[in-house]
DNA sequence: ATTTATCGTGCATACGTATGCAAATTGAAA
DNA sequence: TTTCAATTTGCATACGTATGCACGATAAAT
């Protein structure tokens, strides 16, 4: 295992040229004659030189490393959101550090120190929130911070959310319209501003068309706690005919425990709708109608912040919200009169 | 957006001290005094200081880095690996650079040469082959190999897989005995050792007890591919009454076409087994017997391999095997005197 | 008190690259 | 051919840290 680093001083010796020049063959936009450049690929070739993207990061002080911090990837949303954000981040010589964490302790403290010290150029974290320390010190680090599907109120912090509260008073209008009387919601975790903004819109909506929600626990965006919360309420003989679920993951629990636990027909005796749109849901097995989040444009949206920030300096603070269309499907109702655009 | 790096030099001038002293504080096992310690620790809490990762792998020759090839993050198995590992990693101070790569372009190439560019210790690919020429550029640039469910033949590779095989031979047993009789396959792709493995190992178990495969599809690990030769298969009159599908990704597209567009019941009118017993296996929606991968053992496997080609230098190389049993649940008939310990 | 061993510390250098500056080369214009 | 500008090149240094070496301090042993 021969373990033989090329460097770029190799290099020059073999070309015949000073270390520098094989330095700027290698840096965009310097300047060199062709034939250097063709020289000093040509000994590069030979040799199998590749550029020591570390040790370029200490003179530039940009590592082209950037930190993603998340906490689930057992909800699907994530792995098919860091699939995107890797690969559009991937296009501009960007790669992802991962960090897994837990919501519930304080380790997010802790990984981020450890984060900082890779001397990422930026950090996008994904349902995870940011304590006012390590706000300050990403701060003063000079390393920009976006906040992906998560709202926070700190104005140094860009973030880019779908608009909760807007998909939860979509929700509200459409299982009216269906002419549901009493709704539960199975909330998501209200430590989290997407929790909180959802059931605020939901509950928004029912009050605009009159009605009001009948039971409402927070699912922690948890399955089990989800389904424990669907067996809670709709073991009761006057259940309620509809249900809101903070968010697919959780909804897919909810419906297993309505059909398969209380012999409850969805969407005949209750209606279920979720939030995502994430793959799973548009699949037979559940076709569940659910607000979509259009993870395509959120990381589009995140990642152009996030550039912005590391190779233009200073930008505006964005607090970005992307709205998103409803999925109807077949998990609820379908109110009179409405187009059945089943997708 | 002040841009300050604090730097050991710092912290030393502040301490009254020699930078060398400050990175002795920081290196485990140095020789410092406990009032030298206290001195340091007291100057660089102060200023904030913490040691920048990237300019010590420079002296090191150790980045602290793993770089993570994936193909897929859609299907399920692969983000639960990947938060296991990410975690495992994590606890030994390491972490996860992630490289997202198609299978079937030649990008894998490029993208291997931008992951040792960042001097990563060691590689691990999930679910992807690696060329010769690759695996002698980090043959050469002695960075450590780990396949991560998926063999190849070359003696320089490590891997780590389930029993491909034996498990192939585990579902044919438990088929013939539930008394089916014609038997189809929805192979995984035959670019794969595992694809390959896991029909070889099918093929023998139905040898073994007299039976032979009625017909097989390759589905490419792919949902549309499998999905499209379910309908292939199971649209004819003198259908398979089971099939094995070659992992539980396309085994849920299988069931949604059985049972929502052919209208067939499983297990009644056709038995299903997958492989890989993913989370969503277990879910009353699908309950789908499988073979399960233990992806516990299986990444402390890849992590105490990594890590003792990286910390202890050369060793021996690891194709390891790790059994796993066959999860009984509700998609496939039951054999008479078969134990019904479905979980 | 003297010798010897042990430990702690500072000095200097190295890791692999990028870049300001000045020298050298090239080419065009006169 | 000469002059001048434009371009290319090499030299030297810097980035932030770890570590071999030699020296000084301290403790232990005689």
């Amino acid at each position: 295992m021969a373990n033989e680093k090329v460097t770029s001083i190799e290099v020059a010796k073999k070309a015949g040229v000073s270390q520098s020049a094989v330095s700027r063959v290698f840096t965009p936009g310097a300047s060199v004659s062709p034939k250097m450049a063709e020289k000093v690929l040509k000994a590069a070739e030979e040799l199998g030189y590749r550029p020591n993207v570390l040790a370029r990061s200490l003179i530039t002080g940009r590592s082209r490393i950037i930190g993603l911090v998340v906490a689930y990837l057992d909800n699907q949303f994530y792995p098919d959101a860091l699939e995107k954000l890797s690969n559009a981040l991937q296009a501009h010589g960007y790669h992802i550090l991962v960090f897994m964490v837990s919501n519930d302790d304080d380790g997010i403290d802790k990984v981020m120190g450890e984060l900082l010290d890779y001397q990422v150029d930026g950090i996008i974290t994904a349902s995870v929130a940011m304590s006012n320390a390590l706000t300050s010190r990403c701060a003063a680090a000079g390393v920009p911070v976006v906040l992906f599907n998560r709202g926070q109120d700190d104005v140094r912090l860009n973030q880019v959310t779908s608009d909760n509260f807007e998909g939860g008073r979509k929700i509200a209008a459409f299982l009216a319209a269906g002419g549901h009387k009493k709704i539960a919601h199975i909330a998501g975790w209200s430590g989290s501003s997407t929790g909180r903004d959802r059931e605020a819109g939901f509950r928004a909506g029912l009050r605009e068309v009159g009605l009001e929600l009948s039971v409402c626990i927070d699912g922690m965006y948890k399955r089990d706690i989800a389904a424990q919360a669907a067996r809670d309420i709709f073991s009761a003989k006057d259940r309620p005919d509809a249900v809101f679920v903070g968010n697919d993951h959780m909804a897919f629990a909810v419906m297993d425990v309505l059909r398969f636990e209380l012999k409850l027909d969805v969407p005949g005796d209750v209606s279920v709708v979720g939030y995502d749109d994430v793959p799973l849901a548009a699949w037979p097995a559940y076709d569940l109608t659910t607000l979509r989040q259009p993870s395509n444009r959120m990381v589009e949206a995140t990642v152009s912040t996030l550039l912005g920030w590391i190779e233009e300096g200073s930008q505006d603070v964005q607090k970005i919200k992307i709205d998103g269309p409803l999925m109807i499907r077949g998990s609820a109702r379908l109110p009179e009169g409405w187009p059945d655009e089943r997708l």
